[in-house]
DNA sequence: TTCAATTCCTACCTATTTAGTCGGAAATGA
DNA sequence: TCATTTCCGACTAAATAGGTAGGAATTGAA
């Protein structure tokens, strides 16, 4: 039931995109010093992103990395999913036609439909927090210290 | 994000002891062979659920396991923290001292507050769905169909 | 009293996943 | 032209997952 470091990296690799969103393409290097995350490690991450649109970059000198949308057009849910794969408890839940033809063995069907529960309340925060929510509550947490 | 086989292999043992609750203790054999799982493999499965007092066993002829407790004294969380350890999505949500001093970075705080809230909705479900609610949900199916 | 059934225990094993590292090619602004 | 920076493919060590193997101990019943 654990987020693996790919998804805890990414999503801090882009909520501190978020932070500095409208200021340009931020180094690879930065972000890694910053979140004190691998460099080699975060560019395999970053790469991902990229390729999933997430984020857009810039090469050569004075290049970087920058969201590739608005922080309140990026959730956390697509973060994880890009970095992690579905977001779901048993591979099963994935596939699964729930309009297919009745299993006859209500046992499983009662399993299931905990994981899908588990499932559904785990989506629901993450694809309902966006970097613009993080960002903000950070700005929060700033000026209440 | 995934519930390991060890989970849900336990989950569903764990389930099949409900409805067969109260008719004095059930081979490993025939939990195996009902649930489809590898009996090497569950008996260790077994051993931990017993180590944490959810199930008792019996030896020998006639032996066998039963739930230690009554199918609504028993939650899945429960089941799962046996067979998986701690509900949470990042180790360090369990450490932390919530009462410790303002750690000074507020970045750090929120995603910290992100991780906490995705625990909350995890615990919710699987704390407070019991094996007495699977088995009800479980005849309801039964008898609609 | 024997025996088949059954749990209990320790050790071992293999494949996959995780969390990286390494080295260099290609692009780009100054 | 050159320092900076992304891009790319391959490699690797450690941990975890998902089991197997073999036998000792216990117990109910014939």
């Amino acid at each position: 039931m654990r987020v693996s470091t790919r998804g805890e990296y990414g999503v801090r690799a882009m909520f501190d995109l978020a932070l500095n969103f409208g200021e340009g393409p931020i180094a690879l290097k930065t972000i890694a010093e910053r979140q004190v995350i691998s460099e080699h490690y975060l560019e395999q991450l970053m790469a991902a992103l990229r390729k999933a649109d997430l984020v857009k970059s810039r090469r050569g000198a004075q290049g970087g990395y920058e969201l590739a949308d608005t922080p309140e057009n990026i959730s956390i849910g697509e973060i994880i999913r890009v970095l992690e794969g579905p977001i779901t408890p048993l591979d099963c839940l994935d596939e699964e036609k729930t309009t297919g033809p009745y299993c006859g063995q209500p046992e499983r069907c009662v399993l299931r439909n905990l994981w899908r529960e588990l499932q559904d309340s785990m989506t629901q925060v993450l694809d309902s927090t966006t970097l613009e929510d993080l960002r903000q509550n950070a700005y929060r947490l700033e000026v209440a210290e």
